[in-house]
DNA sequence: TTGGCATATCGGGAAAAGTCGATATCTTTG
DNA sequence: CAAAGATATCGACTTTTCCCGATATGCCAA
């Protein structure tokens, strides 16, 4: 899922006709490539959200994800300094 | 224990008077600070080992163990570029 | 305000990982 | 080669993680 957040325009096509990709992708999009239940990925992309590695942003009833690159080089760093 | 052994002579001065850390530091060390049964540390350590992240030698009856630090830094990598 | 759609939360069952004691293997020494 | 010490492997049990269906919540449109 990372890495499909990485170029939505390219893993979420269907998406473009009904939203752009500033607030990153619905949940439903995601699931339906994923092929697991709704639950199931509410519920990870949630874990990803507090571990910090997304944002969240809920607009009417979708909630949009993007990728918080910040957080991946900062754990690039942590591995490379203290581990 | 990866962090531990990073820095041998801080964390297992004990070996010091029997052998260096040239190769590492031997697995009844990391098992006596870890507070882990020998068969768990072993596993673990084995594991380590398979995933490339330290280097085991047999050095007589003793296995001694070290950091890869070239797997840290291609992990770092990885996350930076791949991630 | 009610019905429908998108998402979130909850509780439970299945799968995986962690940990242990017992035992096997390997190595050195007598 | 037998005994003893260090490490490795095995089987079982416990804990954690994964994933689901059911249900709750939030939002929009009629």
């Amino acid at each position: 899922m990372l890495e499909w957040l990485k170029e939505p325009e390219i893993h979420f096509p269907d998406q473009l006709q009904h939203a752009g990709f500033e607030h990153g992708v619905c949940v439903g999009q995601i699931q339906a490539k994923a092929g697991l239940t709704q639950s199931t990925v509410s519920e990870y992309l949630s874990i990803l959200q507090r571990a910090g590695f997304i944002e969240a942003k809920r607009v009417g009833q979708w909630t949009y994800y993007k990728r918080n690159e910040g957080a991946f080089e900062a754990l690039s760093k942590l591995i490379q300094t203290n581990l």
